[in-house]
DNA sequence: CAGCCTAATGGCAGTCACTGCCAGATCGGC
DNA sequence: GCCGATCTGGCAGTGACTGCCATTAGGCTG
C-alpha cells in the first residue's frame, strides 16, 4: 500500500489511457451511427480492448461517452462553497466555476451536448447522471424540500443555459458560458 | 370504420381490462421483491398472459407500473389552458387540476411513489417520463428558451410537492396536494 | 347462421446489454 | 527472480426486447 503513491503510477496512467481511449471510439462511433445503432462489442473492437473489459471501465455504453458530463460536476462541486444555502450564493459560485473552464474542455462539452441533442439514449443517461448530482447535493444540504427545492430550481437554470450555450457555439457564435448562465438565471428569475 | 363506435367495444374493454390486469400485477410483485428482482416472465405469467403480449402492452417492466402517471399527465394536461405564458397562470391551473383528483386515483398515486421512492429502476423510469412530458409542454410553448424555464421550473415544483405530499400521506397526515404544492411554489418564489 | 377480415395472442428464434467466474498475463515491491 | 495484487480475455448464463409466423377470437356482412 503505497503511502503517498504518485498519482501517475504506470498501472494508472495506463487504466486513465484505456479509459480515455474507449470514451473516444465512443464518441466516435456515435457521431458516426448513432448509440442506438452501436453496440458494445463494436466500440470495444474499435478501442482494442473485449467487451469484458469495457465493462469494467464503464457501467453502460452511453456512459462511455459521456466523461466529460461526469469531470463537468467534478469541476463544478470542488467550487461550491460548504455551507451554501442561497441561490444567489451558488448561482454565482457556478458561475465562477463556469468561467474556469478551458478552450480544450468547452469543446469536449459542445460536442457531447450535440450528439446526446439528436441521440435518445444519450439525453436519457445524461438526465439520471443529472437527477443523480441534485440527489446528492441535495443530501449534502440537509435532503429537506427547500434544499430540493435549491439544488433542482439551480439545475433546470444550468441545464438550459448550458444547451443553450452549446448551441450558440456549435453554430459559431463565441458565446461566454458564464455569461449565458447568469442571462439565463435572470430569465428564470424574471418568472416570478 | 365504426363512424361514432362506443369507447367501450368488447375489444376495447378486453385491452384495459389486460392492462389493467398486468399493472396490478406488477405493482404488487414490485412491491414484494423491488423491479431489480422481478423479470417480465413473472409477471407475465401471475398476469396470465405471454411474455411476448406483455410487450405488447407495455415497452419496459417499469412502465407497467407507472400507468398512473400517464394518467396524471394526461389529466393535468387537459386542465391546462392553450395560451398559457406565465408561471402563476401555469402554477394556479396546475393547482386546480391537482384538487380535481379523486380519492382512489390519488390512493394510486401515494402507492406508486412510494414504490419508487427505495426502487432505482422505477424512479428512473420515472424521470424519463417527466422529462418526455416536459420536452412535449416546451415544444407546445414555442420550445425556446423561456418556455424551457417555464416547464421544467414549474416541474420541480410539482415533482417536490407530489412527494412530500405522498410522504406526508404515507405517515398517515391528511394532507391536501392542492394546498402542499401552492406551498411549495411559495417556498420556490422564496429562493429568489 | 356461415364466411370473412382484422385484431389479439402465443411461441420461437435471435440480438444485445450486462454479470460471474476462471485462467493467463502484467506490474510493482522485495 | 519471486510473489501478491491487478488487469485482461474468454465463456457461459441471465434477462430485456424484437421480428416473424401460426392460431384464435371478435365483430361485421351477406
Amino acid at each position: 500500500m503505497w503511502a503517498v503513491t504518485d498519482i501517475t503510477s504506470l498501472r494508472e496512467r495506463r487504466r486513465l489511457a484505456t479509459a480515455a481511449e474507449i470514451e473516444a471510439t465512443a464518441l466516435e462511433l456515435f457521431a458516426r451511427s448513432g448509440s442506438e445503432h452501436t453496440t458494445v462489442d463494436d466500440i470495444a473492437a474499435a478501442a482494442g480492448v473485449s467487451p469484458r473489459t469495457f465493462f469494467r471501465y464503464f457501467p453502460t455504453k452511453e456512459d462511455a461517452a459521456l466523461g466529460v458530463k461526469r469531470d463537468f460536476y467534478a469541476a463544478v462541486s470542488e467550487r461550491i462553497p460548504a455551507g451554501a444555502v442561497g441561490l444567489d450564493e451558488l448561482s454565482r459560485a457556478t458561475a465562477e466555476a463556469l468561467a474556469s473552464f478551458s478552450a480544450a474542455f468547452q469543446h469536449r462539452m459542445v460536442r457531447v451536448r450535440c450528439l446526446a441533442e439528436h441521440d435518445a439514449n444519450l439525453r436519457h443517461r445524461a438526465l439520471l447522471l443529472d437527477a443523480e448530482q441534485c440527489r446528492q447535493r441535495q443530501q449534502h444540504l440537509g435532503g429537506d424540500v427547500h434544499a430540493r427545492l435549491l439544488v433542482e430550481t439551480l439545475a433546470v437554470a444550468l441545464n438550459a443555459a448550458l444547451d443553450d450555450w452549446a448551441t450558440r457555439r456549435h453554430h459559431g457564435e463565441d458565446a461566454d458560458l458564464a455569461e449565458v448562465f447568469r442571462a439565463v438565471c435572470a430569465r428564470q428569475r424574471a418568472l416570478f
